[in-house]
DNA sequence: TTTTGAGTTGTTCGA
DNA sequence: GTCGAACAACTCAAA
């Protein structure tokens, strides 16, 4: 056991509990770490203040710190991965990469390539499963195909799961396995990036495993409450760990088992929406068409309104209804949107509006921090009632009493929507129907402060039935 | 093969 | 205001 790896990071930027580092220290007598800006997807993103970069290179810099404390060093490249890592596989003469299973169809062939070039090199490219705790086929119906539909797929995979299963990595073997690599290596800063300073360190959204760790420890006190408030987007309910979940600067076997030990209604509830994030990955892997077009090939003939102006609006937080208005502006000056709110605006754009939901997909795909393919896709195919739902002709949220329902004082439109401030309870969220005497003591005029409502809700479920009543009678 | 129960997060209507 | 049923009406997964 003389030769060398490589570990290739690229959304599990934590150095605890990780399968590829795992197996590359148990196996190998030197392991070297590398992480790639890669610029095929840095060239896509289309705003050069994306708090995403900034996130990452926080991690990478403190993962690299955490590395460094154990003999080692984070190898950072900017450049195409699928060239940057076989070349740096041969200039450090190792006889494997190592990296955990990415399931987007971009990851999935970039890995292929990745795989083609080392073996061409005489050099194995190992791959683990990491992200999510079944993957792939490993949770089946018992006629042995993917489950299509939630609430069966979940009780296989707790059926499923045993302790083995979220058992956590052992950093044991690390001891004198992790060395830097025998030439100069310096982290690229945010402007060699090509990128720019966001309003991130404002926000508190701190950073890094140490990052996720102060966010999990504080979820870890409200864990019982989860249940009860993670539909009040007012509220503190959510574990707010999405963004280190996509990152991987937390373990997702970790969160698992601890859930599981945790036990209650609270932790059962989050539990379940861990699950869907395994369910989601299963989805995109058995189902890659998902990206481009609908779960169920008969809703692709679905007729969308072509409404750029009202897209806009949308995007921008100017749609007359405020719910609506203060979960887009949430979005585009955080980069978070409650979950809740994900599922109104989703509905909003789509049945209101009726508007594709791939245009707002790529839109939440832009803003959101914790952008993930598999995630976000499934949550806006279940929203536009495109995709993994069993019921989806239930579906027509009704933006005024979702708004009654889940943020009753009004306190989270107060919140991002100044405007209305000193509207009463009662009349926060639905504005336009305050009389002039009403409007002027809230120091508000509807129509030049904040906008009338750009759709009629009842008009625009009617359409919204009759466009799905059109495609039911092909 | 056929049957049966159930389906993340809803809304509306009428008593 | 509250409650239950109906709703636009179907598919999945297991027995």
């Amino acid at each position: 056991m003389t030769d060398s790896a490589l570990v290739w990071f690229r959304r599990d930027l934590r150095d605890y509990d990780h399968a590829a580092l795992y197996h590359a220290v148990k196996t190998h007598a030197r392991v070297y770490c590398a992480f790639v800006f890669d610029t095929e997807i840095l060239d896509a993103l289309e705003c050069r203040a994306d708090r995403r970069i900034e996130f990452i290179r926080e991690s990478v810099v403190e993962l690299d710190g955490r590395l460094r404390d154990r003999g080692g060093r984070l190898i950072v490249r900017h450049g195409r991965a699928r060239i940057e890592i076989p070349r740096l596989a041969l200039e450090l003469a190792v006889s494997a990469v190592y990296a955990n299973h990415d399931y987007e169809p971009l990851a999935v062939d970039r890995d292929a390539e990745v795989e083609h070039h080392l073996r061409g090199a005489g050099i194995e490219f190992r791959h683990f499963k990491d992200q999510v705790i079944f993957e792939r086929s490993e949770v089946l119906t018992q006629g042995g195909r993917p489950f299509t539909v939630f609430t069966p797929y979940r009780n296989a995979w707790l059926k499923k799961l045993t302790p083995f299963h979220v058992q956590s990595y052992p950093v044991a073997h690390y001891a004198g396995r992790l060395a830097p690599p025998p030439f100069d290596t310096a982290l690229p800063s945010l402007e060699e990036l090509g990128f720019q300073r966001t309003n991130l360190g404002m926000l508190a959204l701190p950073c890094g495993m140490s990052g996720a760790r102060i966010l999990f420890d504080d979820f870890v006190e409200r864990i019982d409450e989860y249940k009860m408030r993670r539909d009040y987007p007012a509220a503190k309910g959510p574990s707010y760990l999405s963004v280190h979940l996509r990152f991987g600067t937390i373990s997702p076997r970790e969160l698992v088992a601890f859930a599981i030990h945790r036990g209650g209604q609270g932790a059962d509830s989050w539990l379940s929406e861990l699950i869907w994030r395994d369910f989601y990955h299963m989805i995109l892997d058995h189902f890659p068409h998902v990206v481009a077009q609908s779960f169920r090939p008969e809703f692709d003939a679905l007729e969308w309104e072509d409404a750029p102006d009202l897209f806009a609006a949308w995007c921008d937080g100017r749609t007359g209804y405020p719910l609506v208005d203060a979960a887009m502006r949430q979005l585009n000056q955080t980069g978070y949107m409650h979950n809740r709110l994900r599922m109104v605006s989703a509905s909003f754009l789509t049945k209101d509006l009726g508007i594709d939901w791939r245009l707002g997909e790529r839109y939440f795909a832009r803003q959101l921090n914790d952008y993930d393919l598999a995630a976000n896709n499934g949550g806006w195919q279940w929203a536009a009632s495109t995709g993994c739902d069993a019921q989806p002709y239930f579906r027509i949220f009704n933006p005024i009493t979702q708004s009654e329902k889940f943020d009753s004082a009004g306190e989270f439109i107060r919140r991002y929507v100044p405007e209305l401030a000193a509207c009463s309870a009662k009349q926060i969220h639905a504005p336009w129907r305050m009389g002039g005497d009403e409007q002027h003591a809230a120091g508000v005029a509807i129509g030049r402060d904040y906008p009338l409502p750009i759709v009629d809700h009842a008009l625009a479920r009617g359409r919204t039935l009759e466009r799905f009543g059109r495609i039911r009678k092909l």
